[in-house]
DNA sequence: GTATCATTTGATTTATTTTTTAAAAAAATA
DNA sequence: TATTTTTTTAAAAAATAAATCAAATGATAC
């Protein structure tokens, strides 16, 4: 519950903007993608299910509402706009299109945050909703449970702490007493066996694993997409 | 539902304004209520829980800001400020005081109302249905039976409670303390035979419950499909 | 006041998870 | 290619959590 991290999505064509966002979000403890435009960010929400997504509405292709609406009617991953123009007319558009809220350039990043907050809280019911879906597999570290194909398979507790925990940094190597200390394992083999485990769960193939991938002499990385 | 409306309270020291926004707000539907100040409005939450306050925040007496900080200490009624300036540091204040939304005037009608409909869409306790079906089970709340095959099964008040819980969040788990703390059963058994009798009556085999599960270590999920 | 139904409780059984073991497989190295 | 090291995995054992049962207690209705 502690270490995980909503997944927002930055969309804006503005490299300068969209560096300086990720950077405070990063340190407000989000986790953060970029996209450069709508088509961008349409392949990258295909393969992640974010949590949120700020969308600036002015950019070249597909603009943020137009984005929002195509959007909207088939996910209804929270959508946050930023206009440029403080006028009434293009905010309500935006709210016409489906987006749940938007925020008017120039803002502080502090009022960024909140509005984030703001809108999670509420669509989430007070909780963010701990989806992650890559190739076929869907985790729910809410409900618990793995979705492959139209399987619906437990997780428990344990293997709960260390998807939390990797999901987390995707990417990233975690040696096996990382993980042990996780869970207050130190046996051996135990963590072997709990990512021999997890792999028949979240893999196609768990004796090539895909995800959950081995690094000899080092511990064990997952990729996500 | 269907004739049922939304009651909000409208808090500003202009008349006029408070006319207007009465006015259009009628129009659309809402039950509207007016107070010119903090202490009428304050008085008027005594008698009468709203869905909804729209408050100034520049007001005689205690500003809207005050307000909503003492008021959402105690209720959480939404509210949605109205502010006269576009200051972001303003806007921020009013979102860190426990404000659920905030708009600039000068508005128009339009987006005060898409504010409010986004609001109370999702605050709004999703009023459950009486009757559910699934599988070959039908559970009728109202009347307090489970119908299962052709058998027609008694629901007593514990179960009800339970059975409504959980119907109103499908695949939440619920944690053990939660259904206790619903029912004021804290007894250590208490739960596990409601459940097993629950079981019962809504599962086909409840020695392997299909919708009625149980998350070892964390509670229990209502699955219906 | 008795009958009926609901809840509590402890003892016991059952089920699930975690750890250990050990052998086989795979990878690295000589 | 042979040897060593590391990883994988199945299966057994141990630990823990939950389900069940039955008897006792409590509550409510008639």
């Amino acid at each position: 519950m502690k270490n995980f991290k909503a997944h927002i999505l930055i969309v804006d064509d503005d490299d300068r903007i969209r560096d300086l966002v990720k950077e405070y979000l990063n340190q407000n403890n989000y986790l953060v993608s970029t996209a450069r435009d709508s088509n961008d960010a349409f392949e990258k929400t295909k393969v992640i299910k974010f949590d949120l997504i700020v969308l600036d509405i002015m950019m070249p292709g597909k603009t943020g509402l137009e984005f929002t609406q195509d959007y909207k009617k088939k996910i209804d991953t929270p959508i946050l706009l930023l206009t440029a123009k403080g006028e009434p007319s293009e905010r309500i558009e935006g709210l016409e299109v489906g987006a749940d809220d938007y925020l008017t350039k120039p803002f502080e990043p502090k009022e960024l945050i909140l509005r984030i907050n703001n809108i999670l809280n509420k669509t989430k019911s007070l909780e963010i909703k701990r989806v992650i879906e890559f190739g076929n597999i869907k985790i729910d570290l809410k409900k618990l449970f793995i979705f492959k194909d139209d399987q619906r398979l437990k997780i428990n507790s344990t293997e709960k702490l260390i998807l939390e925990k990797m999901l987390n940094s995707p990417g990233k190597i975690f040696k096996r007493e990382e993980i042990a200390g996780l869970i207050d394992l130190d046996k051996e083999r135990s963590i072997d066996v709990i990512v021999t485990r997890l792999r028949k769960k979240i893999e196609e193939t768990p004796k090539s694993p895909k995800y959950l991938q081995t690094i000899r002499g080092e511990g064990y990385v997952l990729w996500i997409e």
